[in-house]
DNA sequence: CACGTCACG
DNA sequence: ACGTACGTGACGTGT
């Protein structure tokens, strides 16, 4: 007889949750619930061979809960968080093994499992895979179950050996011994042992209700407090029969979906699974060895190469020709360049690749930049598109010397070697990618207009750097030193304790215990010492204004100014990296050292900003698009309202000020103006009213009221919100103007806060990525365009927002007018773009 | 290496 | 009942 297992999800999901030790990917998404629940799934699948399958979940989920329970006010234990956040992984699981997955609005699962049992038990052998004792009531009908944790099946015969009851009195036991597991309350007071006797002497509940007298004193009092309970748990067990429309050809078991698979389980990192399943293509890795390249005459007209970092000066130049042989290229490599001019090249770092052929004085030639066509694939993945995390996602592991067994088939340089594998992986990868952006066209055009001529300009920018006046850095961490200390004895004197301020933790017993401040603001591990903490406990204290000033200082003095010196090379400038394939909206990242997090508010971001300075002959000139995100908003949503204060160029902020408040514009007052900011950039974010309220310190309520009134001003605007959370949950991505995609799949965690957390992810990003794609395409404009009017211009910077550059001084005048116009016609919208630019011998004076 | 904190947009 | 804004990078502390 053909079988037909029925799969209890919900025991799956517990089962994995419990008999695993905590598993979680790198950025932290638990994964062991997905992890057993697969390994269980494919157990049965593989092993027992059923050919038909199913898995039935309740309606809501994991967080299902009996309607009749909450009447009765039974607790069941809360659902793990864990569960919560991994179930929709677990559905995407369940896609990709083509398993089908029952879920039934008004049904619970267990009803679901019978019903369908029930339908099937006698042209089907049907298995019932659960460790739910309620479904052991199954097994009189002919219905076997297989227990997973006993890895046993359990007929009627070994319900009556385990449990000591009869399949038809299961429900009558579970009714008095109840079953914590499952919810099932029980008659408070008898537990297994009693309820057991208690069946085998009088066969029901009615039964033992009807002779209560024989039974001693004790019994009768637990038996009577409890006889609701009783009855509700025997209701709560019993499995109803329903007509559930379901034909057995949607269970009928399927092949896997291998890719939909590969996908998933590389992004929740299951390795081993991967290698098991032979998912990952495997490598052909035996033909590959090391040859140097001596001037070799290259055939292919594709070859893929990789330019490893060893070490500053040495440089080495790996490449393939159609993934044959591995060459060197230690010397001549002019001559190599030189060669490789007319062939379709790749590599998986294209600003290395600039650097090299730019060190070398080569001519540029065109190259497939790997990781910039896989960060505009997956934006959202949680690495750096280097040749190591593309071949990772690809085979699950990432070549190391040493490690692995692939190190005997190299007799080179182990760190070539490395390399080398990768570069054959890479190969292989690369048709993928180039196959796979050629389909979407937006991407494939984000890719050759912007993030692909970028890369070059930001080669430039980082071989340029940013000239720092290292001697004016030493003088102002003269002042700061002093200042710093003094501070730290007045904090002294006003505690009246000597302790490490740096500390949290310190503090924390400083501020809480000994000066017994406030019954505090919020604190999860430690009480919170987090300046907007400080900020509400200003009054209370005359430690506390000190406190926010040293913090301040130190910050400035630990991070900029003791650090940034170090920096500085012997050009007298300091050379960022841009990272063009970190951030999951689009937008660049700076580092070693982030020069996009340079304070500029108070005393000493003034004076550090004046540390970055002008060349001789050049000014430094500023240009920042003034409330970019929100014009974006205002031209995506189409707010009449919105682009109408634009248009009419009105400070925005005063607008919305005076709709919330219903006054006209001109008797908005500074706190209202500072409200409506607020609010502002709230809806950018996606807050909700608790966090505003929180925000402006006032109540939920009238945070509510604010943001009514805020969508009643510009209703446009509350429509496209919610037409970005339809659409990511549709497509399980948003998109920006450009097309840039991040795939958000916690849109539809059944967990409260995962969820709200991807809405609003799905609101900020459109706009945020929008924002950045408009000044990358900006700064190629620009540069451009100064580049054909022969100014001479270094550009330095960009800061989201803002673009840095150096112009020669007698042709700034110009420069500045070039760099509006581009920066503010980059997009054709009908809201205006405004860029507000200046110019100085400092960041700071040129961003005044 | 995680955490708390804080700098920027 | 709970916790609460998007995107980053870097520092010092403390396990």
């Amino acid at each position: 007889m053909k079988k037909l297992y029925l799969i209890d999800g919900s025991s799956f999901l517990y089962r994995a949750y419990f008999a695993l030790p905590y598993l979680s990917t790198k950025k932290g998404l638990p994964t062991r619930v997905v992890f057993g629940f697969f390994k269980m799934l494919n157990k049965i699948v593989t092993e027992h061979l059923p050919e038909y399958i199913a898995v039935i979940f309740d309606p809501k989920g994991p967080t299902f809960r009996h309607e009749m329970m909450k009447e009765y006010k039974v607790k069941r234990q809360p659902i793990p968080g864990e569960i919560i956040i991994q179930f929709p992984y677990v559905m995407r699981l369940l896609d990709a093994m083509n398993i089908k997955t029952i879920v039934k609005d008004g049904f619970e699962a267990d009803d679901v499992i019978a019903s369908i049992a029930l339908e099937h038990k006698d042209e089907l052998s049907v298995v019932v895979v659960t460790s739910d004792k309620d479904l052991y009531q199954l097994t009189k009908f002919g219905v076997v179950i297989w227990h997973p944790q006993k890895d046993r099946f359990i007929d009627d015969k070994a319900v009556k050996e385990l449990l000591g009851v009869l399949p038809s009195q299961l429900v009558d036991y579970l009714a008095l011994s109840g079953d914590t597991v499952d919810g099932i309350p029980g008659v408070k007071g008898i537990g297994e042992k009693t309820a057991l006797k208690l069946i085998n002497e009088f066969g029901s509940l009615e039964n033992i209700y009807e002779n209560i007298a024989k039974l001693p004193e004790r019994l009768q009092k637990l038996l009577l407090d409890g006889k609701e309970f009783a009855f509700l748990s025997r209701k709560l067990c019993e499995l109803k029969n329903e007509k559930i429309d379901i034909q057995i050809d949607e269970m009928q078991v399927k092949t896997f979906d291998d890719l939909k698979l590969l996908e998933l389980l590389k992004e929740l990192e299951f390795y081993d699974i991967i290698k098991e399943m032979q998912l990952g293509e495997t490598i052909d890795l035996s033909i590959l060895e090391i040859e140097n390249y001596n001037r070799k005459t290259i055939k292919s007209d594709v070859i893929y190469i990789s330019v490893p970092t060893i070490g500053d000066d040495k440089k080495i130049i790996l490449f393939t020709e159609d993934g044959k042989k591995i060459y060197k290229v230690t010397s001549e490599i002019e001559n190599f360049l030189q060669q490789i001019q007319n062939k379709k090249c790749y590599t998986s770092d294209g600003k290395h690749l600039i650097k090299i052929l730019i060190e070398c004085k080569s001519d540029f030639f065109d190259f497939f930049d790997l990781s910039l066509a896989s960060y505009l694939l997956n934006s959202a993945a949680n690495h750096m598109h280097t040749a190591e995390d593309i071949f990772r996602d690809e085979y699950g592991f990432i070549p190391e010397i040493g490690k692995n067994k692939i190190a005997s088939l190299f007799p080179e340089d182990e760190y070539e070697k490395k390399h080398a594998v990768l570069l054959k992986g890479l190969i292989n990868i690369s048709k993928k990618v180039v196959n796979k952006i050629n389909e979407d066209e937006q991407l494939l055009r984000l890719y050759n207009e912007i993030e692909k001529p970028l890369s070059v300009i930001l080669v430039k920018m980082e071989n340029w750097g940013i000239k720092v006046n290292v001697d004016y850095l030493k003088e102002i961490n003269e002042d700061l030193k002093l200042r710093l200390d003094e501070m730290e004895k007045k904090i002294y004197q006003l505690t009246g304790v000597e302790f490490n301020i740096n500390s949290p933790k310190q503090l924390a017993t400083v501020l809480y215990e000994k000066l017994g401040l406030k019954p505090v603001k919020k604190g999860k591990k430690s009480l919170s010492t987090a300046s907007d903490v400080l900020d509400e406990l200003y009054e209370s204290h005359s430690v506390i204004p000190l406190l926010l000033e040293y913090r301040n200082m130190a910050k400035i003095k630990n991070t900029y100014i003791d650090v940034l010196p170090n920096y500085v090379r012997h050009d007298g400038r300091i050379h960022t990296t841009f990272n063009q394939t970190l951030t999951a909206t689009g937008r660049l990242s700076s580092s070693n050292p982030n020069l996009q997090n340079i304070p500029i508010k108070y005393e000493w971001g003034e004076k550090l900003r004046k540390a970055f300075i002008a060349d001789d002959g050049y000014f430094l000139v500023s240009a920042d698009y003034s409330q970019i995100e929100i014009r974006i908003l205002a031209e995506l949503s189409q707010d009449e309202n919105l682009i109408e204060d634009f248009k009419k160029r009105r400070d925005i902020h005063t607008m919305t000020a005076a709709k919330i408040f219903g006054v006209i514009p001109d008797m908005v007052t500074k706190e209202m103006r500072r409200q409506a900011k607020t609010i502002n950039f709230g809806i950018l974010y996606g807050m909700g009213r608790y966090s505003l309220s929180r925000e402006l310190n006032i109540s939920a309520k009238d945070a509510e009221i604010f943001i009514n009134r805020y969508f009643e001003s510009y209703p446009k605007v509350k429509e496209y919100r919610e037409k970005l959370v339809a659409q990511a949950r549709q497509n399980k991505f948003v998109t920006t103007y450009f097309g840039r995609k991040r795939y958000i799949y916690e849109i539809d965690s059944p967990d409260h806060n995962v969820r709200q957390n991807a809405e609003r992810i799905a609101i900020n990003t459109p706009l945020q990525g929008t924002a950045a794609d408009i000044v990358k395409k900006a700064m190629i404009d620009v540069f451009k365009d100064l580049q054909e009017r022969r100014i001479v211009f270094k550009m330095l910077l960009q800061v989201h927002d803002e673009l840095l550059l150096e112009v020669e001084d007698v042709r700034t005048n110009e420069a500045i007018a070039v760099i509006k116009n581009k920066m503010e016609n980059v997009v054709d919208f009908n809201v205006p773009l405004e860029v507000k630019i200046g110019r100085g011998k400092n960041w700071y004076e040129a961003a005044m």
